[in-house]
RNA sequence: GGGCGUAUAGCUCAGUUGGUUAGAGCGCCACCUUGACACGGUGGAGGUCUCCGGUUCGAGUCCGGCUACGCCCACCA
């Protein structure tokens, strides 16, 4: 215990308490405990491509104020943390960090020194994939620990020693051993498709990944020819470069324009091709022309159409995103192979310009184009439109295409609670309209490998049905290093060999694992069972289609239920402008400046003020505002605690210290039930009300009293009461404000306020203790002071006498504080008499 | 086009089952340097609760609708 200072300062307190509260081991998950006595967080781990955000400062501050909360209940608070490292953001920022770009044919060079910061991509370094995964694995690490400093700055009570990463090898072991019992129930399969891919990135996307985003672009006035002779069909498109893609044209079966056509066939502009024109109920009568040629592919339109009415392949993108160099077999025409060649090999953009000028030419282009606005699918990490081609890829099963999953995943969503409640309606959309299942291969380096290989055939081709799996007992593994059982090294890429797979999983492949990566699950099922079904899920809400939604497919394959209980969804941080914040913008703050300039617990504050799953503005108004609550703490501590400590058992004298402690309680149910419901803001105005009205008036109000004035029995009283409230509110300030109230608590108390009991309401009330005692005095006080403010004194001015005129009910109440109301006001005389409103005449005493 | 949210003082927001005169903080104005705190305290001004209709003795609160803003999904010929 220490002793109250003489001025009491905010000053390096984050310092000391992060480093007192490490050393006794304050937030240590006692694993010990029986699952019905643990609360478990399954901690979002931040993305680690850069720096940490006001954005997460925000929404892990909510979480750590629940945790603290469930703490003090008794709970005992399994609360990891984990970076996500694996993943695209990793690569992309260690490319810029060192200037290097991997090239998976190179071979390792052991002692490899990357050459710092690039301009260009085509500067950087080409380095093999075990060298590219090393500089990822020494990036990430640095900046984790800036991460793991900011969030211990923050006051996070997270149990460090659970700290888990995305690509460590716990995590790539509990991600492959999820994969391969995927596998063997059937829920993940891999499948030669039309996928969404990014030409940049080179790899697949999920649908979970699409982004729409409004692109200028223009409709080309295109005419096909009838070969009945019958003369031309015209169609309106907006990528006539896919023209040589082009596999029929298709209009609505209804169409009274085309229903005469059905059947017939056109050839293509400029290149000649013979297709059909066919009907299908997804062409819209309204667009365009009414007609649109059918490529492979250009939408997913395309797709269903191709599926559906089994055309034929005719791709000419490649997965660069340029245009095929060879000449396609289907096109025969001389012309037509001129018109190819002069766009092979170039960008999608250029070969439209390229089309363009040649239909001008032909005359087949009717008109100009004419320009127009339109959302195109992008990867939402990407920069240029997604192209479809078509690749082999692996999927996990949910939902997208079998409607008894997708109903199965539906009512877990239902049997989730959700906070608020409204956002559970994000993920009943989300999964009703999946078209798809989930794609989890990407044509990455940098993330865990599928761990599979395939058998070589005779004639050297990879034999995907009959995938080679390893043993879990052997994983994590590397299929690009490791060898199958039954195989040596020298048997890769021959033929009756074997050849591993390339890709890796995504991110979210993984991620939606974080319940059982940070339960330890295969590691220490002692401690997996303790923890899951973890408690809740905190996340932002524009992740609940990827980061929810998978973690719910993977928790209901492999344990048949809900990976927690609950879900509590924070907002953004928005602009003053209420624009979404941003980097781009330039408009970030960070986190660090604010907590020099305000104090962590201040900015913790200005986050709990947020209503949960409520888009909050940046306010550095509320950090001033959490800064002030915090000195005040500390302040009116000091005071209290100024009087002395009590011997022995102290009988409450006067009416008004019993009618203190019932208003406490009742606060104390008030947060109880707020915080028993996730909303830690209610419970932070209620407290924090009962604060000011405690410092401004109640402290005000007693204090002549406290200091002795009418006596040492009715002194100790006072201070009694005091001292109860000031225990209880060091403690219901502890989840908002842990660095100032662990410093008051010690003060005067042994070990830490944040192992304290949270202070329920324990529903006793003493029959003296009416609150009207506490109104009666505020009111009358109220108008002494307001006497004072307008005859422009200070509030220490006396005053001759005070008449009251008030209701019998007002006055009974008041005669029992009238002693402290008499001290408070430095009232001399103080008369009354029974009247139908409160009316308080003063007479202040002369100046001088 | 479908779904969801928000709308209360100049600003940021409370207002839980409908009940006297709608609250807080910031900002603003005036004052008080009082024996915890000037990073303080007291008092004051400031709102037709987006708008229209309905239910009710009574609506910021419930119901229907409009408008504005925001988000999610779909559409991408």
């Amino acid at each position: 215990m220490a002793t109250v200072p003489d001025k009491p300062t905010l000053d390096g307190i984050e310092e000391r308490f992060v480093a007192a509260w490490e050393s006794e081991g304050i937030y240590a998950f006692d694993r010990a405990a029986p699952r019905s006595a643990v609360y478990a967080v399954d901690t979002p781990p931040p993305t680690v491509s850069g720096s940490l955000h006001m954005g997460h400062v925000f929404s892990y501050t909510h979480t750590d104020v629940v945790a603290r909360y469930q703490r003090m209940r008794g709970r005992a608070v399994f609360y990891p943390m984990g970076w996500d490292d694996n993943g695209l953001p990793t690569e992309r920022r260690v490319q810029n960090y060192f200037g290097v770009r991997c090239d998976p044919s190179l071979p390792y060079v052991p002692g490899f020194e990357p050459p710092g910061v690039q301009g260009k991509a085509t500067e950087q370094v080409p380095v093999s994939r075990p060298n590219f995964i090393e500089l990822c694995e020494r990036l990430t690490h640095d900046d984790e620990k800036v991460f793991e400093a900011l969030f211990r700055r923050l006051g996070l009570s997270v149990d460090w020693r659970y700290l888990y990463t995305t690509i460590g090898d716990a995590a790539r072991r509990v991600s492959q051993r999820a994969f391969l019992r995927n596998l063997a129930r059937g829920e993940a399969y891999s499948q030669e498709a039309p996928t969404l891919w990014d030409v940049d990135f080179r790899t697949a996307v999920a649908q979970a990944e699409l982004e729409d985003r409004e692109q200028p672009g223009a409709y080309h006035k295109v005419a096909f020819h009838r070969t009945d002779g019958g003369g031309d069909v015209v169609i309106d498109t907006t990528r006539p470069e896919l023209l040589a893609s082009c596999v029929a044209m298709v209009a609505h079966p209804d169409d009274a324009r085309y229903q005469p056509l059905f059947g017939a066939t056109v050839t293509t502009p400029l290149f000649g091709v013979e297709v059909p024109i066919v009907a299908h109920p997804l062409a819209d009568p309204d667009k365009g022309t009414g007609i649109a040629m059918i490529c492979t592919f250009g939408d997913l339109t395309d797709v269903i159409w191709w599926r559906e009415l089994r055309l034929p392949t005719r791709a000419t993108v490649g997965r660069d995103g340029r245009i095929l160099p060879e000449v396609p077999d289907w096109i025969t025409t001389d012309g037509g192979r001129a018109a190819y060649d002069s766009i092979a090999g170039r960008t999608v953009k250029q070969a439209q310009a390229r089309l363009v000028e040649l239909l001008r030419e032909s005359g087949e282009l009717l008109g100009d184009p004419r320009p127009i606005t339109h959302p195109v699918k992008f990867f939402e990490k990407g920069d240029r439109p997604l192209e479809i081609v078509t690749t082999r890829q692996w999927y996990i099963r949910n939902g997208g295409r079998d409607d008894v999953l997708r109903e199965a995943l539906q009512a877990r969503g239902r049997a989730l609670a959700w906070f608020p409640e409204h956002m559970w309606h994000r993920y009943e959309n989300w999964v009703g309209g999946l078209n798809g299942d989930w794609l989890i291969s990407r044509q990455r380096f940098f993330g865990v490998p599928i761990p599979l290989w395939y058998p070589l055939g005779a004639d050297g081709e990879p034999d995907h049905d009959h995938p080679l799996v390893p043993a879990e007992s052997a994983l994590p593994i590397d299929p690009s290093t490791d060898v199958p059982d039954g195989f040596t090294e020298d048997r890769r890429g021959v033929p009756g060999g074997f050849v591993g797979e390339a890709d890796v999983m995504d991110t979210w492949a993984t991620s939606s694992l974080t319940p059982q990566i940070a339960g330890r699950w295969s590691d220490d099922d002692d401690l997996f069972v303790r923890v899951f079904p973890m408690d809740v899920r905190p996340q932002a809400h524009d992740i609940i289609r990827t980061w929810l939604f998978s973690t719910v497919v993977r928790s209901h394959f492999e344990h048949d239920s809900l990976p927690w209980a609950n879900a509590t969804l924070s907002g953004w941080i928005l602009d003053p402008d209420r624009k979404k914040m941003s980097k781009s913008k330039g408009n970030v703050v960070t986190p660090i400046e604010l907590f020099d300039k305000y104090g962590s617990d201040a900015v913790r504050y200005w986050a709990a003020c947020a209503r949960p799953g409520t888009d909050t503005a940046f306010d550095e108004g509320q950090m001033k505002i959490g800064r002030k609550l915090a000195t005040k703490l500390l302040n009116v501590t000091k005071f209290v605690l100024g009087f002395g400590e009590l011997a022995g058992q102290v009988e409450l004298t006067d009416p008004v210290d019993v009618a203190v402690l019932n208003r406490l309680a009742e606060l104390c149910g008030e947060a109880t039930r707020a915080f028993d419901a996730y909303d830690y803001a209610r419970a932070l105005e209620r407290i924090e009300a009962f604060f000011w009205w405690f410092c401004d008036d109640f402290v005000e109000l007693v204090k002549g009293r406290a200091y002795g004035a009418l006596g040492p029995e009715r002194q100790a009283s006072a201070v009694a009461a005091l001292r109860s409230v000031l225990a209880d509110l060091h403690k219901l300030f502890a989840p908002f404000l842990p660095f100032a109230a662990d410093e008051v608590w010690r003060w005067w108390q042994d070990g830490s306020v944040h192992t304290q009991p949270w202070p329920l309401d324990t529903g006793a009330r003493a029959t003296m203790g009416d609150q009207a005692v506490l109104d009666a005095a505020s009111a009358v006080l109220s108008d002494i002071r307001r006497a004072k403010s307008e005859a422009k004194v200070s509030m220490r001015a006396a005053v001759e006498h005070v008449h009251v005129v008030a209701p019998a009910a007002l006055l009974d109440a008041l005669v029992l504080v009238q002693d402290d109301v008499k001290e408070a006001g430095s009232v001399a005389a103080l008369t009354s008499a029974v009247g139908d409103t409160l009316e308080v005449t003063v007479r202040l005493a002369p100046a001088g």
